[in-house]
DNA sequence: AACACTTTCAACCGCGCTCTA
DNA sequence: GTAGAGCGCGGTTGAAAGTGT
């Protein structure tokens, strides 16, 4: 079959989005949802293609990301699931509430990556590599010689645990015990497998919103939707799902992760600084376990 | 301080899958 | 059964930021 390109690219911007553009697509989508990437950029008055537009909103503006560097247990896992998976960055991002495929391969490609490799271990295979070009960099590290090592329980490292079990018999992943999270409990949703709850319409044209979401979150943009004082413009104060200092009606978006093991975000809106302003340049998210700003766009 | 080099990550590209007519 | 539309995924790019000299 033919493909036509997936927008009419004459005209349309590319590059950087700016705040006003975020703007208003984040008023798009809490007004109409998640609905048709394609007719998004003509009807909320934005100069880029649908895709653009969705990979803005997903991989950036969605309320209930996570931003800042993986957590160790969050590094730990993407190895396990990747060692499963290979570099299905949409599955592995499925097991981690608040990551997005394009983060966790980002991170994989910039940090995992050279710590495996670092270590002796193969990114790829999750295998020791060749004994002629292992573990270039011995500073920190002691791996034993990869030739000895049993591929499926490398040694503990103190930078990086691996916990990769490959091959389909395996022992359960360390992190099993570690967190009482096991990600050979957790099955594969497949895309067929996903059960729509019946809403508006608005995203029931697309299985994509599942798939950034485990079992215990929701789906942000519906039930922002269903907020009947919800005011974008307006203040949004803090959320958090633990003090109480709850202020806003969108707390819950990121309060769903039932372990209490979710970093909760805090976006702080103080006058005359507004949420589109902090989106682009000064979002401030909150390690609610340390209550230190580690990230401040 | 200035330049070169490296690293990071947001964004783009194109392919493949699914759905629908 | 087929073609087209739409979307998601994974690989790649390139600008910006960081680091070293």
């Amino acid at each position: 079959m033919g493909r036509q390109p997936c927008c009419d690219k004459v005209g349309l911007k590319k590059g950087p989005w700016t705040a006003e553009e975020d703007k208003k697509l984040i008023s798009f989508i809490l007004t109409n949802g998640q609905c048709c990437w394609r007719a998004v950029p003509k009807l909320s008055g934005l100069l880029r293609c649908g895709k653009s537009c969705r990979l803005r909103w997903t991989n950036y503006l969605r309320p209930d990301l996570k931003r800042g560097l993986l957590s160790d247990h969050e590094e730990k896992l993407v190895i396990d699931l990747h060692s499963q998976l290979g570099n299905r960055w949409s599955k592995i991002a499925s097991h981690l509430p608040g990551r997005t495929d394009n983060e966790i391969k980002n991170h994989w490609n910039t940090h995992i990556k050279k710590k495996l490799k670092k270590m002796g271990i193969d990114p790829l295979t999750h295998k020791p590599l060749p004994i002629n070009n292992s573990n270039p960099i011995n500073d920190d590290q002691s791996p034993k010689p990869p030739q000895d090592q049993d591929p499926l329980h490398p040694p503990p490292s103190s930078t990086c645990e691996i916990t990769s079990q490959v091959g389909p018999n395996t022992e359960p992943p360390i992190d099993q015990v570690n967190n009482g999270f096991c990600t050979d409990e957790v099955p594969l949703i497949e895309p067929h497998e996903i059960n729509l709850v019946p809403s508006t319409s608005s995203s029931s044209s697309s299985s994509s919103s599942s798939s950034y979401e485990d079992g215990n979150s929701v789906n942000i943009v519906e039930d922002l939707l269903d907020l009947p004082s919800f005011d974008w413009g307006c203040d949004l104060g803090f959320w958090d799902d633990d003090d109480g200092i709850i202020s806003s009606s969108l707390d819950f978006l990121i309060s769903g992760d039932s372990d209490g093991t979710q970093y909760s975000r805090m976006v702080v809106d103080q006058e005359p600084m507004n949420l589109f302003e902090m989106t682009q340049y000064s979002r401030m998210v909150v390690d609610q376990e340390s209550m230190n700003l580690f990230d401040l766009l």
